[in-house]
DNA sequence: GAATTGCAGTTGTATATACAAGTATATACA
DNA sequence: TGTATATACTTGTATATACAACTGCAATTC
């Protein structure tokens, strides 16, 4: 058969999962387009050399999962593309400086293990004082700093934090690629930055700046807590997402 | 068997169904509280009189749509409540007051309908100088003002939106209730305020405050226009969601 | 006492078989 | 021509059977 004869008798990966992978890969590659009529389930078990059974769940978690759509009577077919990102998209701040035109460089003021503070401890559920990366950073826009990014991370989460080279990727960047967040939470506010900030963003004396508050979970564990301060005159946050009749919302 | 021999050869619904209908049943009616450990599919044949695959594809199905847990060569259990709203809650100003043991009051500063001003005409596509209501609230916590609200909302969607008694229930409550919003876009910025909002809001010179400007649609058509200003010293806004793998999400 | 083994019970997967039910088309018939 | 019927093919569901894989615990062994 074609799905690989000389598997283990339980394969890695189930036979019903291969020909999801199949039907997938033929979609994905657009060989199969939309609304194309997808072969029956007889065809594809002569193809595949699998049962109808097998082939009938793989069709069946498919069509769940909105790849396909089944009528009876009639046939599988593909469904049209789903829509990109529900909900919010995560842009980290070298997408979002370029998708505004702008060109992001930043500088690493901070990058060291270090005890943990009280504050931190406490946040992330780990004995003061013990080890934890601490990162500071500056990003600019053609050289004008644009955010001041202090980030604290558990360094069970992400253990070669410091061997990363930052200049290349950002931390936002780093951690989102190797740490599948669950939830995220949020919190703004406005103050007079202190000086030593205010330094670094080149701001006058008497402009508010905003501060963003971010503290990730990756599962039950606090992944990293993340302050970010911007400039109020250079720089606003705006998020902008669909509501759907299921999942309520928003802010206050 | 218990779930009913007399159907016809068809049943209506499906046996499997009927298992997933049994199943979260019990699971409604608290019978089988969470982490309880679901009876075993080979109890549940013989409870049922059906056989083994469907009873598994119920229960497989259900733990799909995460109303169950199974662990091979250990059972299967009632999944944990899951999180209210998937992602973010819409509270308005007066719930979150509540919440945070406030005790909320408002005054309604204005309430007309005027002609739309060009900027606001503009983000909603109207002529401009059409008629558009206009409010304008501060929301109080103990007397405390914590929010001066500034809104602009389109008469083809909330036409009777004057007519409301908002000493009972705010416009955010209002317009939640009425107008079903399928998209929001939120910019959140600081700077000093103006002289008539910081009297409003009772703050001493050279502090800044939060401004978060909402925009809500109603299908294509821009419902409302808002712009909350928030004493730094006194508000922060905050959000937390949860982030699924198919999902993207979030902020800068 | 500690480590290993075996076993019972559980879920996970795969197959063959059967029939029900929906749809489209061809065919027969008036 | 129009209508009814047959039919072939499709997906949908249900069952019995079998074995794989994992877990927890008891029994055994060292």
């Amino acid at each position: 058969m074609i799905l690989d004869p000389h598997e283990p008798k339980r394969p890695r990966r189930a036979l019903y999962q291969e020909v999801k992978a199949y039907v997938l890969d033929l979609i994905k590659r657009q060989a199969w387009p939309p609304h194309y009529r997808v072969p029956s389930e007889n065809t594809l078990v002569e193809r595949l050399g699998v049962s109808r059974m097998t082939v009938n769940r793989a069709l069946r978690e498919l069509s769940h999962e909105g790849r396909l759509y089944r009528v009876q009577g009639v046939g599988t077919f593909v469904a049209a593309q789903k829509p990109q990102a529900a909900f919010l998209t995560v842009r980290s701040i070298a997408d979002e400086i370029k998708s505004r035109g702008g060109i992001h460089s930043s500088e690493v003021l901070l990058l060291q293990e270090e005890p943990a503070p009280e504050e931190i401890a406490a946040i992330m559920g780990l004995p003061e004082g013990s080890p934890i990366f601490h990162a500071v950073l500056v990003h600019r826009d053609r050289g004008v700093p644009i955010q001041y990014a202090e980030r604290f991370v558990n360094p069970a989460v992400a253990p070669e934090f410091l061997q990363q080279d930052f200049d290349r990727i950002t931390p936002s960047e780093y951690l989102l690629k190797i740490a599948p967040v669950t939830e995220a939470e949020h919190v703004v506010e406005a103050m007079m930055p202190d000086p030593a900030v205010r330094k670094r963003l080149h701001m006058p004396a008497h402009e508010p700046c905003l501060v963003l508050y971010r503290t990730t979970w990756v599962g039950p564990a606090v992944a990293t807590r993340n302050r970010f301060v911007y400039p109020a005159t250079r720089f606003r946050i705006g998020s902008r997402f669909r509501i759907t009749a299921d999942d309520a919302h928003l802010i206050i």
